[in-house]
DNA sequence: TTTTCCCGCCAAAAA
DNA sequence: TTTTTGGCGGGAAAA
Protein backbone atom coordinates (compact mmCIF):
# COMPACT_ATOMS: atom_id res chain seq x y z
CA UNK A 1 0.00 0.00 0.00
CA UNK A 2 1.25 3.45 -0.62
CA UNK A 3 1.66 5.26 2.31
CA UNK A 4 0.89 8.60 -0.18
CA UNK A 5 -2.43 10.04 1.60
CA UNK A 6 -4.13 11.40 -1.19
CA UNK A 7 -2.46 12.09 -4.30
CA UNK A 8 -3.31 11.62 -7.35
CA UNK A 9 -2.00 9.33 -9.49
CA UNK A 10 -2.59 8.04 -13.23
CA UNK A 11 -2.60 4.62 -11.82
CA UNK A 12 -5.83 4.90 -9.91
CA UNK A 13 -7.38 5.61 -12.91
CA UNK A 14 -6.08 2.93 -15.06
CA UNK A 15 -7.88 1.30 -17.61
CA UNK A 16 -6.22 -2.07 -16.04
CA UNK A 17 -7.76 -1.14 -12.66
CA UNK A 18 -11.06 -0.22 -14.13
CA UNK A 19 -11.44 -3.44 -15.37
CA UNK A 20 -10.50 -5.16 -12.41
CA UNK A 21 -13.43 -3.05 -10.75
CA UNK A 22 -15.72 -3.98 -13.98
CA UNK A 23 -14.89 -8.06 -13.26
CA UNK A 24 -15.34 -7.45 -9.51
CA UNK A 25 -18.98 -6.12 -9.86
CA UNK A 26 -19.99 -8.33 -12.68
CA UNK A 27 -18.03 -11.36 -12.70
CA UNK A 28 -20.48 -13.09 -10.46
CA UNK A 29 -23.68 -15.63 -10.85
CA UNK A 30 -26.44 -14.57 -11.57
CA UNK A 31 -25.60 -11.70 -13.65
CA UNK A 32 -26.24 -11.36 -17.15
CA UNK A 33 -27.27 -7.72 -18.42
CA UNK A 34 -24.82 -4.77 -18.19
CA UNK A 35 -26.33 -1.78 -19.09
CA UNK A 36 -23.45 1.00 -19.83
CA UNK A 37 -25.02 3.84 -18.06
CA UNK A 38 -24.94 1.76 -15.04
CA UNK A 39 -21.47 0.17 -15.06
CA UNK A 40 -20.33 3.87 -16.13
CA UNK A 41 -22.35 5.13 -12.84
CA UNK A 42 -21.41 2.11 -10.79
CA UNK A 43 -17.78 2.80 -11.58
CA UNK A 44 -17.43 6.15 -11.80
CA UNK A 45 -15.86 6.83 -14.92
CA UNK A 46 -16.99 8.51 -18.03
CA UNK A 47 -18.85 6.37 -20.64
CA UNK A 48 -16.01 6.51 -23.05
CA UNK A 49 -14.16 4.14 -20.52
CA UNK A 50 -16.27 1.61 -20.41
CA UNK A 51 -16.38 1.30 -24.11
CA UNK A 52 -12.68 0.81 -24.06
CA UNK A 53 -13.13 -2.17 -21.60
CA UNK A 54 -16.13 -3.57 -23.13
CA UNK A 55 -14.48 -3.99 -26.19
CA UNK A 56 -11.65 -5.49 -24.94
CA UNK A 57 -13.34 -8.20 -22.82
CA UNK A 58 -15.61 -9.02 -25.76
CA UNK A 59 -12.70 -10.10 -27.56
CA UNK A 60 -12.10 -12.65 -24.99
CA UNK A 61 -15.82 -13.65 -25.39
CA UNK A 62 -16.11 -12.61 -22.15
CA UNK A 63 -19.02 -10.68 -22.82
CA UNK A 64 -21.18 -9.76 -26.17
CA UNK A 65 -22.94 -6.84 -26.95
CA UNK A 66 -27.07 -7.10 -26.73
CA UNK A 67 -27.60 -4.51 -28.20
CA UNK A 68 -27.59 -0.52 -27.62
CA UNK A 69 -26.43 0.51 -24.37
CA UNK A 70 -26.64 -2.72 -23.28
CA UNK A 71 -24.08 -5.94 -23.37
CA UNK A 72 -24.39 -9.50 -21.72
CA UNK A 73 -21.77 -11.10 -19.32
CA UNK A 74 -21.06 -14.26 -20.52
CA UNK A 75 -18.48 -15.29 -18.34
CA UNK A 76 -14.90 -17.03 -17.84
CA UNK A 77 -16.35 -20.19 -19.01
CA UNK A 78 -16.75 -19.00 -22.63
CA UNK A 79 -13.23 -17.48 -22.95
CA UNK A 80 -11.82 -21.16 -23.83
CA UNK A 81 -13.79 -21.40 -26.79
CA UNK A 82 -13.48 -17.81 -27.92
CA UNK A 83 -9.33 -18.30 -27.72
CA UNK A 84 -9.70 -21.64 -29.49
CA UNK A 85 -11.19 -20.13 -32.56
CA UNK A 86 -9.02 -17.10 -32.44
CA UNK A 87 -6.03 -19.82 -32.89
CA UNK A 88 -8.03 -21.60 -35.01
CA UNK A 89 -8.57 -18.74 -37.43
CA UNK A 90 -5.36 -17.34 -36.56
CA UNK A 91 -3.88 -20.90 -37.87
CA UNK A 92 -5.76 -20.80 -40.66
CA UNK A 93 -5.09 -16.96 -41.30
CA UNK A 94 -1.23 -18.40 -41.49
CA UNK A 95 -1.35 -20.68 -44.14
CA UNK A 96 -3.08 -18.56 -46.43
CA UNK A 97 0.27 -17.68 -46.93
CA UNK A 98 3.04 -19.13 -48.25
CA UNK A 99 6.31 -18.90 -46.22
CA UNK A 100 9.32 -18.86 -47.24
CA UNK A 101 12.81 -19.91 -44.71
CA UNK A 102 15.24 -18.17 -45.28
CA UNK A 103 18.24 -18.23 -43.28
CA UNK A 104 17.95 -19.28 -39.63
CA UNK A 105 16.05 -16.16 -38.48
CA UNK A 106 14.19 -14.62 -41.44
CA UNK A 107 11.47 -15.88 -43.01
CA UNK A 108 9.47 -13.96 -45.67
CA UNK A 109 6.27 -14.58 -47.32
CA UNK A 110 5.02 -14.63 -50.91
CA UNK A 111 1.90 -12.60 -51.47
CA UNK A 112 0.17 -15.16 -52.58
CA UNK A 113 -3.38 -14.92 -51.60
CA UNK A 114 -5.32 -17.93 -50.79
CA UNK A 115 -8.57 -16.42 -49.82
CA UNK A 116 -11.03 -16.71 -52.58
CA UNK A 117 -13.08 -17.24 -50.48
CA UNK A 118 -12.13 -14.77 -47.68
CA UNK A 119 -15.14 -12.51 -49.44
CA UNK A 120 -16.02 -9.80 -46.73
CA UNK A 121 -18.77 -11.08 -44.70
CA UNK A 122 -20.40 -7.85 -45.06
CA UNK A 123 -24.27 -9.18 -44.87
CA UNK A 124 -25.68 -6.89 -47.22
CA UNK A 125 -23.17 -5.18 -48.65
CA UNK A 126 -22.40 -6.54 -52.01
CA UNK A 127 -19.22 -3.98 -53.21
CA UNK A 128 -16.13 -5.50 -52.10
CA UNK A 129 -15.82 -2.62 -49.44
CA UNK A 130 -12.67 -1.92 -49.35
CA UNK A 131 -12.90 0.96 -46.73
CA UNK A 132 -14.65 -1.00 -44.31
CA UNK A 133 -12.48 -4.09 -44.51
CA UNK A 134 -9.66 -0.96 -43.50
CA UNK A 135 -11.93 0.39 -40.91
CA UNK A 136 -12.61 -2.72 -38.92
CA UNK A 137 -9.12 -3.42 -38.83
CA UNK A 138 -8.85 -0.79 -36.61
CA UNK A 139 -11.44 -0.97 -33.96
CA UNK A 140 -9.82 -2.12 -30.73
CA UNK A 141 -12.24 -5.31 -30.49
CA UNK A 142 -10.71 -6.78 -33.67
CA UNK A 143 -6.92 -5.23 -32.08
CA UNK A 144 -7.45 -7.33 -29.16
CA UNK A 145 -7.93 -10.50 -30.96
CA UNK A 146 -5.55 -9.76 -33.74
CA UNK A 147 -2.88 -9.47 -30.14
CA UNK A 148 -4.07 -12.51 -28.80
CA UNK A 149 -3.81 -14.30 -32.32
CA UNK A 150 -0.38 -13.26 -31.92
CA UNK A 151 0.36 -15.05 -28.88
CA UNK A 152 -1.81 -17.65 -29.37
CA UNK A 153 -0.27 -18.77 -32.91
CA UNK A 154 3.47 -18.48 -32.08
CA UNK A 155 5.51 -20.90 -32.16
CA UNK A 156 6.57 -21.20 -28.40
CA UNK A 157 4.24 -20.75 -25.75
CA UNK A 158 7.07 -18.54 -24.15
CA UNK A 159 7.51 -16.06 -26.93
CA UNK A 160 7.65 -12.50 -25.71
CA UNK A 161 5.88 -10.30 -27.69
CA UNK A 162 6.68 -6.31 -27.70
CA UNK A 163 3.98 -3.68 -28.29
CA UNK A 164 5.67 -2.26 -31.06
CA UNK A 165 6.59 -5.56 -32.51
CA UNK A 166 2.92 -6.73 -32.49
CA UNK A 167 1.83 -2.79 -33.95
CA UNK A 168 3.85 -3.72 -36.62
CA UNK A 169 2.33 -7.16 -37.17
CA UNK A 170 -0.63 -5.68 -37.33
CA UNK A 171 -0.17 -2.77 -39.36
CA UNK A 172 -0.53 -2.52 -42.54
CA UNK A 173 1.62 0.44 -42.97
CA UNK A 174 4.40 -0.11 -41.31
CA UNK A 175 5.67 3.33 -43.05
CA UNK A 176 3.50 5.60 -41.34
CA UNK A 177 5.26 6.15 -37.61
CA UNK A 178 2.24 8.02 -36.69
CA UNK A 179 0.36 5.07 -37.87
CA UNK A 180 2.53 3.31 -35.40
CA UNK A 181 2.44 5.77 -32.51
CA UNK A 182 -1.56 5.42 -32.70
CA UNK A 183 -1.33 1.59 -32.88
CA UNK A 184 0.97 1.09 -30.12
CA UNK A 185 -1.48 3.38 -27.64
CA UNK A 186 -4.17 1.28 -28.50
CA UNK A 187 -1.85 -1.66 -27.90
CA UNK A 188 -0.69 -0.16 -24.64
CA UNK A 189 -4.54 -0.21 -23.25
CA UNK A 190 -5.24 -3.78 -24.64
CA UNK A 191 -2.14 -5.15 -22.92
CA UNK A 192 -3.12 -3.01 -19.84
CA UNK A 193 -6.20 -4.91 -19.45
CA UNK A 194 -4.69 -8.16 -20.23
CA UNK A 195 -2.21 -7.55 -18.18
CA UNK A 196 -4.52 -7.02 -15.05
CA UNK A 197 -6.54 -10.40 -15.50
CA UNK A 198 -3.72 -12.17 -15.88
CA UNK A 199 -3.45 -13.43 -18.99
CA UNK A 200 -0.76 -12.08 -20.09
CA UNK A 201 1.87 -10.30 -18.04
CA UNK A 202 4.64 -7.95 -18.63
CA UNK A 203 8.20 -8.61 -18.62
CA UNK A 204 11.10 -7.57 -20.40
CA UNK A 205 13.78 -9.09 -23.13
CA UNK A 206 16.73 -10.16 -21.36
CA UNK A 207 18.76 -8.29 -23.71
CA UNK A 208 17.57 -5.55 -24.95
CA UNK A 209 15.77 -5.02 -21.51
CA UNK A 210 12.71 -3.68 -23.51
CA UNK A 211 9.23 -4.46 -22.49
CA UNK A 212 7.57 -7.17 -24.13
CA UNK A 213 4.68 -9.69 -22.78
CA UNK A 214 4.21 -13.33 -22.15
CA UNK A 215 1.17 -15.08 -22.43
CA UNK A 216 -0.18 -16.78 -19.47
CA UNK A 217 -2.84 -18.55 -20.80
CA UNK A 218 -6.44 -18.92 -19.66
CA UNK A 219 -5.83 -21.22 -16.53
CA UNK A 220 -4.00 -18.27 -15.15
CA UNK A 221 -5.91 -15.99 -15.77
CA UNK A 222 -9.03 -17.75 -14.18
CA UNK A 223 -7.08 -18.86 -10.92
CA UNK A 224 -6.20 -14.84 -10.70
CA UNK A 225 -9.61 -13.66 -11.35
CA UNK A 226 -11.99 -13.52 -8.02
CA UNK A 227 -14.81 -16.51 -8.64
CA UNK A 228 -17.74 -15.56 -8.52
CA UNK A 229 -18.84 -13.72 -5.70
CA UNK A 230 -22.13 -14.11 -4.02
CA UNK A 231 -25.69 -13.39 -5.72
CA UNK A 232 -26.54 -9.51 -6.70
CA UNK A 233 -29.52 -8.58 -6.08
CA UNK A 234 -30.03 -5.38 -8.18
CA UNK A 235 -26.93 -5.28 -10.15
CA UNK A 236 -28.34 -6.51 -13.72
CA UNK A 237 -31.84 -5.00 -12.61
CA UNK A 238 -31.03 -1.44 -13.58
CA UNK A 239 -31.72 -0.33 -16.96
CA UNK A 240 -32.21 2.96 -19.10
CA UNK A 241 -35.09 4.57 -17.69
CA UNK A 242 -37.24 4.63 -20.55
CA UNK A 243 -36.85 0.87 -21.50
CA UNK A 244 -37.64 -1.84 -19.17
CA UNK A 245 -35.84 -5.31 -19.51
CA UNK A 246 -37.86 -7.49 -21.84
CA UNK A 247 -37.86 -10.95 -21.56
CA UNK A 248 -35.15 -11.57 -23.70
CA UNK A 249 -33.69 -14.59 -22.38
CA UNK A 250 -30.42 -14.88 -23.16
CA UNK A 251 -30.65 -18.68 -24.13
CA UNK A 252 -27.80 -19.00 -26.46
CA UNK A 253 -24.17 -17.92 -26.30
CA UNK A 254 -22.77 -15.83 -29.00
CA UNK A 255 -19.09 -15.94 -29.11
CA UNK A 256 -17.94 -15.20 -32.14
CA UNK A 257 -18.37 -11.52 -33.68
CA UNK A 258 -16.20 -11.96 -36.32
CA UNK A 259 -17.00 -13.41 -39.91
CA UNK A 260 -14.32 -15.59 -40.07
CA UNK A 261 -16.14 -18.71 -40.37
CA UNK A 262 -18.05 -19.69 -42.94
CA UNK A 263 -21.71 -19.06 -41.26
CA UNK A 264 -23.44 -16.34 -41.35
CA UNK A 265 -22.30 -13.58 -39.35
CA UNK A 266 -24.52 -11.92 -36.94
CA UNK A 267 -26.05 -8.94 -38.21
CA UNK A 268 -25.00 -5.84 -35.89
CA UNK A 269 -27.21 -7.09 -33.42
CA UNK A 270 -30.49 -6.46 -35.93
CA UNK A 271 -33.74 -5.62 -35.01
CA UNK A 272 -34.07 -6.21 -31.76
CA UNK A 273 -36.95 -8.72 -31.95
CA UNK A 274 -37.07 -8.79 -27.88
CA UNK A 275 -36.63 -12.79 -27.95
CA UNK A 276 -34.06 -13.63 -29.85
CA UNK A 277 -33.38 -16.92 -30.91
CA UNK A 278 -30.77 -17.54 -32.85
CA UNK A 279 -30.05 -21.68 -33.04
CA UNK A 280 -26.84 -23.12 -34.40
CA UNK A 281 -27.15 -23.04 -37.87
CA UNK A 282 -26.86 -26.71 -39.11
CA UNK A 283 -23.66 -28.12 -39.54
CA UNK A 284 -20.83 -27.99 -36.32
CA UNK A 285 -23.17 -29.20 -33.25
CA UNK A 286 -21.71 -27.67 -30.64
CA UNK A 287 -22.90 -28.65 -26.94
CA UNK A 288 -23.53 -25.59 -25.77
CA UNK A 289 -22.10 -25.02 -22.43
CA UNK A 290 -24.19 -21.97 -21.72
CA UNK A 291 -22.86 -19.54 -19.55
CA UNK A 292 -21.52 -21.04 -16.34
CA UNK A 293 -19.90 -19.14 -13.97
CA UNK A 294 -16.43 -20.21 -13.31
CA UNK A 295 -16.84 -23.95 -13.71
CA UNK A 296 -13.01 -25.43 -13.37
CA UNK A 297 -12.26 -28.02 -15.75
CA UNK A 298 -9.02 -26.78 -15.15
CA UNK A 299 -6.24 -28.59 -14.77
CA UNK A 300 -5.20 -29.21 -11.17
CA UNK A 301 -2.10 -28.40 -10.62
CA UNK A 302 -1.02 -27.15 -13.64
CA UNK A 303 1.01 -24.18 -12.08
CA UNK A 304 2.81 -22.35 -14.39
CA UNK A 305 5.46 -23.66 -17.12
CA UNK A 306 6.80 -20.33 -16.86
CA UNK A 307 10.21 -20.14 -14.90
CA UNK A 308 13.26 -19.57 -16.59
CA UNK A 309 14.07 -17.40 -19.67
CA UNK A 310 16.48 -19.89 -21.31
CA UNK A 311 14.28 -20.82 -24.14
CA UNK A 312 12.50 -17.97 -24.95
CA UNK A 313 13.11 -15.67 -27.88
CA UNK A 314 11.71 -12.55 -29.39
CA UNK A 315 10.51 -13.20 -32.55
CA UNK A 316 11.58 -11.02 -34.55
CA UNK A 317 8.23 -9.15 -35.91
CA UNK A 318 10.06 -5.79 -36.63
CA UNK A 319 12.61 -7.19 -39.60
CA UNK A 320 9.68 -9.45 -41.15
CA UNK A 321 7.08 -6.71 -41.62
CA UNK A 322 9.35 -4.31 -43.11
CA UNK A 323 10.63 -6.82 -45.40
CA UNK A 324 6.70 -6.69 -47.19
CA UNK A 325 3.90 -4.94 -47.02
CA UNK A 326 0.61 -6.26 -47.36
CA UNK A 327 -2.40 -5.17 -47.79
CA UNK A 328 -4.46 -7.12 -45.15
CA UNK A 329 -2.48 -7.19 -41.75
CA UNK A 330 -4.07 -10.58 -40.81
CA UNK A 331 -2.78 -13.28 -43.08
CA UNK A 332 0.83 -11.76 -42.50
CA UNK A 333 0.42 -11.23 -39.02
CA UNK A 334 0.91 -15.23 -38.30
CA UNK A 335 3.32 -15.58 -40.98
CA UNK A 336 5.27 -13.00 -38.45
CA UNK A 337 5.26 -15.38 -35.81
CA UNK A 338 5.27 -18.21 -38.18
CA UNK A 339 7.29 -21.53 -38.49
CA UNK A 340 5.05 -23.09 -40.76
CA UNK A 341 2.20 -25.50 -40.28
CA UNK A 342 3.67 -28.19 -38.11
CA UNK A 343 2.00 -25.52 -35.31
CA UNK A 344 -1.38 -25.92 -37.40
CA UNK A 345 -1.11 -29.50 -37.52
CA UNK A 346 -0.08 -30.29 -33.71
CA UNK A 347 -2.25 -27.95 -32.55
CA UNK A 348 -5.18 -29.31 -34.98
CA UNK A 349 -4.55 -32.64 -33.41
CA UNK A 350 -4.52 -31.64 -29.89
CA UNK A 351 -7.68 -29.35 -30.56
CA UNK A 352 -9.03 -32.99 -31.44
CA UNK A 353 -8.89 -34.64 -28.21
CA UNK A 354 -9.97 -31.47 -26.39
CA UNK A 355 -12.93 -31.24 -28.44
CA UNK A 356 -13.64 -35.32 -28.23
CA UNK A 357 -13.40 -34.93 -24.67
CA UNK A 358 -15.61 -32.10 -24.27
CA UNK A 359 -18.41 -33.71 -26.06
CA UNK A 360 -18.16 -37.20 -24.52
C1' DT B 1 14.89 11.79 -21.46
C1' DT B 2 11.66 8.09 -23.07
C1' DT B 3 7.82 5.21 -22.14
C1' DT B 4 3.33 4.74 -20.78
C1' DC B 5 -1.33 5.85 -21.54
C1' DC B 6 -5.57 9.07 -19.68
C1' DC B 7 -8.63 12.31 -21.24
C1' DG B 8 -12.04 13.79 -23.93
C1' DC B 9 -12.74 16.01 -28.58
C1' DC B 10 -15.42 15.07 -32.20
C1' DA B 11 -16.85 12.26 -36.25
C1' DA B 12 -19.06 8.18 -37.78
C1' DA B 13 -22.96 4.96 -37.04
C1' DA B 14 -27.46 4.15 -34.97
C1' DA B 15 -31.80 5.38 -33.43
C1' DT C 1 -32.25 15.38 -35.79
C1' DT C 2 -30.30 13.22 -31.26
C1' DT C 3 -27.86 9.59 -29.17
C1' DT C 4 -24.54 6.06 -29.10
C1' DT C 5 -20.06 4.34 -30.33
C1' DG C 6 -15.50 4.64 -30.42
C1' DG C 7 -11.25 6.44 -33.41
C1' DC C 8 -7.65 9.25 -32.40
C1' DG C 9 -3.76 11.83 -30.71
C1' DG C 10 -2.30 15.68 -27.41
C1' DG C 11 0.30 16.02 -23.81
C1' DA C 12 1.31 15.01 -18.92
C1' DA C 13 2.54 11.47 -15.35
C1' DA C 14 5.71 7.73 -14.63
C1' DA C 15 9.95 5.45 -15.29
Amino acid sequence: MEPLGRQYSRKDKSLGLLVIKFLNLYNRDGVDLIGLDDAAGKLGVERRRIYDVVNILESIGLVARRGKNQYSWLGFGEVPRALDELKEAGMREKTAIVPYAIDSEMVVYDQVKVEPLQLTPDDQENSPSPKLDVKKEKCLWNLAQNFVKLFLCSESDDDLITLDGASKALLNDPQEPMNMRTKVRRLYDIANVFSSMKLIEKTQIPESKKAAYRWLGYEAMLENNAPAAPAPASLCARNEPKKRAFGTELTNVNTKRNKTDGSKDLKPYGNQNTSVKIEQEEGDVKPDLKKSSVSGPITPAETSKMNNNIGRRLVDLERLSATYRPQYCNPELFGLLGHYNETWKTWHAENYLYNIEQFS
